[in-house]
RNA sequence: GCCCGGGUGGCGGAACUGGUAGACGCAAGGGACUUAAAAUCCCUCGAACCAAAAGUUCGUGUCGGUUCGAUCCCGACCCCGGGCACCA
C-alpha cells in the first residue's frame, strides 16, 4: 500500500497546480463570476496562525464555488507600505523596500505551502509605483472635487511612531499599532471629507444584509448620527448669538443656564468687564491644559460663571452662561443649553452650583422637589406656555418649526464621525502629490507627472523622523503653475488608503492606462464573500466603503458597496490568550506544516471551531485531525487497485444487502450535510464531522486488515461511490490529499475542477425510523416503525411495548401528540 | 450607563429556529495485538441512587412563566466577551 507521505504529496500537487495554472481566472460572464477575497496581509516577515485561519476559510469558499461551476476570482496581494518596515530597517540597518520585498517573497512561499487556490497572476504590492500612482491620481481628483483639503487642527500624535493618527486609529487614547499614549497637537494636515458621506454610509448599513450585525452596529455607532436643532441664544453683552446644538428642543422651556466649552471662541470675551474676569481666567488656565482625553476621564462636573447672560429665545429671560469642563468643543457647536430636569449632566451641575431645575416634561406624578436624577424619558409638556400638553416627541418639531419661523433655529443633524486625517509624517508610504509654492500656494502635481515616486535612495533616520524632508532631490521641485522654485509635500498617505481600493484593482491588476477597467470591475465586483478579522470592523471596512462611494461618484465604478457578504473570523488563541511573542504562546505554522502537513493544519483549524468564534489551539487536537486523514487515506489506498477497476458511478440498481444500502444512504446524507453546512453560515466544523462519520462507517465495513471483503461489495461499486464522493467533498478542506487520492482512483483532471457532488433525495431516507415515545412529556421508550407509518400504527406499536404499558397501566389516555417521524407523546391521567 | 454577542460534560464543540440534549473530536479509563513500545483496533465515558443490570431522579448560568413538551419563546436577574461613552 502507498503510504500517506504528506510532504511528498503536497510538494507534488503544489507543483502541478502551478504548472497547469488551474486557478487562473478570466471570468466569462457576470453571471458565472464569484469573487472570494480575504484581507490581504501586511508583509511582516512570517505568516501566523491568524493568517492561516483567514486564508484557509477563504480558500474553502473559493474551492467550493469553483466546484459549483463558478469562475472564481481568488487573488492575493500585499499591504506593503507601513511603519514596521521602517522600524525593521532601522533595527537591521537595511532599507524598508528590501525588507518588504524579502518578506513578501518568504510569505508567498509560505502561502503556497498551504495549498491556497490563488490566481497568483493578479498579485499586487501596494508599495509598487504601478499601484500607488493611481492612488495619487485619486487624491488629486478628490482635491479637485473638494473631497481632500488641508487644515490646521488638533491631531493625534504618536511620539513613538513619530506620526499623526486618524481618529479611528486611536483606541482608548492609545495608538492602535504600538499602544503608546496619543498626544494632542496642533498641526497642518490633509483630510478626506468622509463626513460628506456620513449619511450614505449610515443608510447603506441597512443594505448590508450579508454582514454580521455587530459589525454594522459598530459602524453605526462610529458614524453616530443625532438629529435635533441648532438654536440661537442672543447675548446682549456681545451683541451676537451663541449657537447651541440640542437633540431635545422639546425641553427648551426647561433651560435654566447655558454651558460652553473652555475652548469656545467667546469664552474669554464673555467675562470682560464683569466681576468674573479673574475666576474665568484661572478656570481656563486650568482646563485648557488638560487634554481632551484626560478631561473625559474627569467625571466631576466643574465650571465657572462667565458673568454674562444669554436671552432665552422663547421667554426672553436671562440665562446665565457658564464655562464647563464637560462641554466638548469638537462636537455640535461647543455650546449647550442646559436643562437640568431632563439631562443628567446638567442635573448634576445644577446641584453643585445651586441652579434652578425646571420640570417641563411630565412623566406622571414626578415633582421637582423629589427628583434624584434627571428625567430623560418622554411625557407631556408642562410649564411650557403655548406648548403645554404636547407629547414631547411631537414638541420637538413643533418648537423647532416655531423658532425657525422666527429665524433663530434650524433643524440640524450632527455626526460623531470626523473627517479622515490621512497625512503621515513617515517615509514608507505613498507621497501626497502636491507642491507648495510661495506664490501659488498649494498646487496639485499634474496628473501627467504621476507617479510622484517615493525615492529609494533616502537614508533612514534612526530617530524615526521621515528622511524625505531633508532629501533635496525629492523636496526641490518646480511649481507646476508658475515654474518658480517650490517644495514638494513630504508627508505620505495613511496606509489605509491603499487597502481602501485594492479589491477593485484585483479585477484588472495589469491595467497600465487607467486605475481601473470599468468593464472588468463591474463584472467581478462587489466582492461576493470577504473574510477577515473583526479588528477591522471600523477602520478598513469603513474607509473601503467610503472609497467605493467616492470612486463611484467619480465614474470609475458602478457599485456603491464593496463587500456583499462579510465573514469575520475569530482569533486563534493558545492557553486562552491571543498568541504573542511576549506571552511565549506562539504556535508557528511552518513548524506544524513540517510535522503534520498543510492539510492537517487546515483541517484542524476548520474543525476546532466555527469560523466566527475564537479558536483554542490544541496540540492534541491537531494530532486527532492528522489521525483522521491517515484513516481516510488508508480506506482508499489499501483498496486502491480494486477501487480503480470498478467503473465509476456504475451501480446495480437494487442492492439488497442492508450494509451496502446503509453505506449508500450515508454517502448521500453526507453529501447533503456537507453541502448544507458550507452553504449555511460556513459551518465547516460540522461538515468535517459528517465526513468523519462516513469514513468511520466505511472503516467498520472493511476487514480486519483494512481491505474490502465480500465479492458483492466489489461488484456493487457502492464503496467506490462512497470514497469518490468523500474525496470530492473533502477536497475543499484538504486539497493535496484529495488530489492525490483522486489520481489514485484513476482520475486524470484536477479534483479542483470537478463538479461538486449532488445527493439523491430518494437515497437518503431511512426505511425504518426510530420514534421517541413520551408519557406526559417524559421519554419512556423508543419504537422503530416503517418510514411511512401513520399515527395509528405508531400509537398501536407504542402501546404494545411493555415499558410503555407499565407507565400507562390503570390510567386513561387523554391526549395523543404525534410529530411525524420523530415522537409520540401520550398524555395520561 | 447605553448597544451588540455569548453562558451546554473534564475540554473544543453538536442539536432541523419548540420535539429522544451532548453528534464529531480531544482527554481519561479498560481491553486486544506485540518480547516490549509506537501505531492500529474494540469497549466505557454528564451527575446521583443501586453490588450490578433493569430502572428512577436530576441536568443546557439563576429564578419564574407559556406549552403535552423549552438549550430554543416570554419576564426578571447573575456572569463573561466586544463596541460606544460627559456626543448635548
Amino acid at each position: 500500500m502507498k503510504v500517506y507521505n504528506f510532504r511528498e504529496i503536497e510538494d507534488k500537487q503544489q507543483a502541478k497546480w502551478e504548472s497547469t495554472a488551474v486557478f487562473r481566472t478570466e471570468g466569462l460572464s457576470k453571471k458565472s463570476c464569484y469573487y472570494a477575497l480575504e484581507m490581504f496581509p501586511y508583509p511582516s516577515g512570517r505568516i501566523h496562525m491568524g493568517h492561516v485561519r483567514n486564508y484557509t476559510i477563504g480558500d474553502v469558499i473559493a474551492r467550493y464555488k469553483r466546484m459549483q461551476g463558478f469562475d472564481v476570482l481568488h487573488p492575493m496581494g500585499w499591504d506593503a507600505f507601513g511603519l514596521p518596515a521602517e522600524n525593521a530597517a532601522i533595527k537591521h540597518k537595511t532599507h524598508p523596500a528590501k525588507w518588504t520585498y524579502e518578506n513578501i517573497s518568504y510569505m508567498k512561499k509560505q502561502l503556497k505551502q498551504l495549498g491556497l487556490s490563488y490566481d497568483w497572476d493578479r498579485e499586487l504590492a501596494t508599495c509598487n509605483p504601478s499601484y500607488y500612482r493611481w492612488e495619487q491620481l485619486f487624491f488629486i481628483q478628490m482635491l479637485e472635487r473638494g473631497l481632500a483639503y488641508r487644515k490646521k487642527s488638533k491631531i493625534n500624535w504618536c511620539e513613538s511612531c513619530q506620526t499623526v493618527l486618524a481618529n479611528e486609529q486611536v483606541e482608548d487614547g492609545k495608538c492602535w499599532r504600538c499602544s503608546s499614549d496619543v498626544l494632542e497637537q496642533e498641526r497642518d494636515g490633509w483630510f478626506l471629507r468622509i463626513t460628506d458621506y456620513a449619511e450614505e454610509l449610515l443608510q447603506d448599513c441597512d443594505k448590508l444584509t450579508g454582514w454580521p450585525e455587530r459589525v454594522l452596529t459598530m459602524q453605526r455607532n462610529w458614524i453616530g448620527k443625532s438629529q435635533g436643532a441648532e438654536i440661537d441664544f442672543f447675548v446682549p453683552a456681545l451683541n451676537q448669538s451663541i449657537k447651541v446644538f440640542t437633540t431635545r428642543p422639546d425641553t427648551l422651556m426647561g433651560v435654566t443656564f447655558m454651558s460652553i466649552a473652555p475652548e469656545h471662541p467667546l469664552a474669554e470675551q464673555l467675562c470682560l468687564g464683569t466681576a468674573q474676569k479673574d475666576a474665568v481666567a484661572s478656570f481656563l488656565e486650568k482646563w485648557k491644559k488638560v487634554s481632551g482625553k484626560e478631561r473625559s476621564e474627569t467625571k466631576e462636573k466643574e465650571g465657572v460663571f462667565t458673568g454674562s447672560y444669554a436671552r432665552h429665545p422663547l421667554t426672553g429671560e436671562d440665562v446665565p452662561i457658564f464655562i464647563a469642563n464637560f462641554v466638548l468643543m469638537d462636537y455640535g457647536t461647543g455650546a449647550v443649553m442646559a436643562v437640568p430636569a431632563h439631562d443628567q449632566r446638567d442635573f448634576e451641575y445644577s446641584k453643585k452650583y445651586n441652579l434652578p431645575v425646571r420640570l417641563v416634561i411630565q412623566p406622571g406624578e414626578l415633582v421637582v422637589e423629589r427628583m434624584e436624577k434627571a428625567w430623560e424619558g418622554g411625557g407631556k409638556l408642562v410649564n411650557s406656555g403655548q406648548f403645554d400638553g404636547l407629547d414631547n416627541q411631537e414638541a420637538k418639531t413643533v418648537i423647532t418649526d416655531y423658532l425657525s419661523r422666527k429665524g433663530v433655529a434650524q433643524p440640524k443633524t450632527t455626526f460623531r464621525l470626523r473627517d479622515w486625517g490621512i497625512s503621515r509624517q513617515r517615509y514608507w508610504g505613498a507621497p501626497i502629490p502636491v507642491i507648495h509654492c510661495d506664490s501659488c500656494g498649494i498646487v496639485a502635481v499634474p496628473t501627467s507627472d504621476l507617479p510622484v515616486m517615493l525615492p529609494l535612495d533616502a537614508e533612514i533616520d534612526p530617530t524615526g523622523r521621515s528622511p524625505l524632508g531633508s532629501l533635496d532631490s525629492f523636496v526641490k521641485a518646480r511649481c507646476p503653475k508658475c515654474g518658480s522654485e517650490a517644495r514638494r509635500e513630504t508627508d505620505t498617505m495613511d496606509t489605509f488608503m491603499e487597502s481602501s481600493w485594492y479589491f477593485l484593482r484585483y479585477a484588472c491588476p495589469h491595467e497600465d492606462n487607467a486605475p481601473l477597467d470599468k468593464e472588468k470591475v463591474d463584472r467581478w465586483l462587489p466582492v461576493d464573500q470577504y473574510v477577515g478579522g473583526i479588528e477591522h470592523a471600523i477602520l478598513h471596512l469603513l474607509y473601503s466603503r467610503f472609497f467605493t462611494k467616492v470612486l463611484r461618484d467619480m465614474g470609475y465604478i458602478s457599485i456603491s458597496e464593496p463587500f456583499k457578504n462579510l465573514l469575520t473570523q475569530g482569533m486563534v488563541l493558545k492557553d486562552g490568550a491571543k498568541m504573542s511573542k511576549s506571552k511565549g504562546n506562539v504556535v508557528d505554522p511552518d513548524e506544524m506544516i513540517q510535522r503534520y502537513g498543510a492539510d492537517t493544519v487546515r483541517l484542524f483549524i476548520l474543525f476546532a471551531a466555527p469560523p466566527e468564534k475564537d479558536l483554542e489551539w490544541s496540540d492534541q487536537g491537531i494530532e486527532g485531525s492528522h489521525r483522521f486523514l491517515q484513516r481516510f487515506w488508508r480506506v482508499i489506498a489499501e483498496n486502491e487497485e480494486t477501487l480503480r477497476n470498478i467503473p465509476a458511478w456504475a451501480f446495480s440498481e437494487d442492492c439488497a444487502d442492508a450494509d451496502l444500502k446503509a453505506i449508500r444512504r450515508k454517502t448521500h446524507q453526507t453529501i447533503k450535510k456537507v453541502t448544507e453546512d458550507i452553504e449555511r453560515r460556513f459551518q465547516f466544523n460540522t461538515a468535517i464531522s459528517a465526513l468523519m462519520e462516513l469514513i468511520n462507517l466505511l472503516g467498520q465495513n472493511l476487514s480486519r486488515d483494512g481491505s474490502l471483503t465480500s465479492e458483492q461489495r466489489l461488484r456493487t461499486a457502492v464503496f467506490k461511490e462512497a470514497v469518490q464522493s468523500a474525496t470530492l467533498l473533502i477536497s475543499v478542506f484538504v486539497p493535496h490529499m484529495a488530489e492525490e487520492l483522486w489520481e489514485l482512483l484513476g482520475n486524470q483532471d484536477s479534483i479542483a475542477l470537478q463538479k461538486w457532488p449532488v445527493y439523491d433525495p430518494a437515497l437518503i431516507e431511512e426505511d425504518v425510523i426510530a420514534i421517541a415515545v413520551q408519557i406526559n412529556g417524559k421519554l419512556r421508550g423508543e419504537i422503530t416503525v416503517q418510514k411511512d407509518a401513520d399515527e395509528t400504527t405508531v400509537k398501536d406499536n407504542a402501546l404494545q411495548e411493555t415499558k410503555i404499558q407499565k407507565h400507562i397501566k390503570g390510567k386513561t389516555i387523554k391526549k395523543v401528540i404525534y410529530v411525524p417521524g420523530r415522537l409520540l407523546n401520550l398524555i395520561v391521567v
